[in-house]
DNA sequence: CCTCCTCTAGATTGATCGCTCTAGCGATAC
DNA sequence: GTATCGCTAGAGCGATCAATCTAGAGGAGG
């Protein structure tokens, strides 16, 4: 059992994930967690705030080292971006559409109420772009259109969880992963051989 | 002024879209709407749940409306969707990143904790998704592709926003409209001429 | 042994939550 | 006039919220 620090970053996470940050309770925490309620307030004293901030940036850590273990094992980079949406849509079935982008939901909640909760949503998001981008720079595109391939990339992923969860259906999922797999498939054949 | 539910379900709607369902409270809405505590539960007997049903559905009926005013005023199909990703974003930056998609905060929040609210969601999307696809088969697409485009675009525009609120930028929704706008041409330049 | 310090443990606080309740206003019907 | 009914108006309910507070358990160092 790891440390009561640990785990209630991790369970605030996945509950956020789930939730929202609003609808998630400290008390809810720390019974997922485990942990005293006292304990919060020990290791976090910003509060629920500075324990948001840190479970966002955990799960965007978590879902990043996703991209290694996904685009590793893949022979090429559009079939990694193809097994990366399939991944996605197993996952939000396994778990009935519960477990979808880690951070999407509190995103949206507290980008316009809370600063210290954007920025590390906004340090999230960038990392992935980055580290997304890295992979088709890899790839033989250049660095501007590695970049604006990852951007469109996550937008689809992100939308496409959105619907997917809303309508109960992974096709919004499959057809987001199909265009996004096209447009870096287009963007891969246009690499001057060499 | 119109009448008080009117007012109540407006607000709500504007509310929702900005701080999600959890974080709005009742009392803040009778406040905005300059209404009666009373009236919300006269109107809704089905509570906060039924109010935010209502909202939901209005804010998609709303949105909705806006694509025959951006399309009949666009030339043509891909013009109409650029305009409708510049639209966005414009609007983004008018209030501050504050309002993106009316109801994509909530869809995330409430779909595996309500299942009224989800519904709603699902209606709204699937409207949207319909009328979509409509303005895609009058270009000539076929039915089917047509319906996948037009979930890809809503995908596109709803995972741009998230991204656009969290970086406050709208790089992602210029990037992710002008993938959507190319991939609409390409199905367009497909269509068999006659 | 004792002291120090980290962490556990949860009772408690004031504020706020969604919601219910009663009281009364004002227009319509008879 | 007055009874009825739709709606206004807000006080007050129990529950829950984030957060604070005190008390003590348990290990490390002397």
């Amino acid at each position: 059992m790891p440390g009561t620090r640990e785990r209630i970053v991790v369970e605030s996470a996945e509950l956020f994930r789930r939730q929202g940050y609003s609808a998630t309770g400290v008390k809810q925490i720390v019974t997922a967690a485990k942990a005293p309620f006292g304990s919060v307030y020990h290791f976090f004293p910003g509060g629920k705030e500075q324990l948001g901030a840190e479970a966002i940036r955990h799960s965007g850590k978590l879902y990043e080292q996703l991209i290694p273990v996904v685009f590793d094992s893949a022979p090429d980079l559009v079939t990694a971006i193809r097994a990366f949406f399939t991944g996605a849509a197993a996952h939000l079935v396994e778990t009935d559409y519960a477990d979808a982008c880690p951070i999407a939901t509190v995103a949206l909640e507290v980008s316009s109420s809370s600063e210290p909760l954007r920025e590390a949503c906004a340090d999230v998001f960038e990392s992935w772009i980055a580290a997304g981008s890295e992979r088709h720079e890899a790839a033989g595109i250049t660095p501007e259109r590695s970049r604006e391939l990852t951007i469109a990339m996550i937008a689809a992923l992100e939308g496409a969880f959105v619907l997917a969860r809303a309508l109960r259906s992974t096709e919004p999922l499959e057809i987001a992963g199909a265009l996004a797999a096209d447009a870096v498939q287009a963007a891969v054949d246009a690499v001057p051989a060499g």
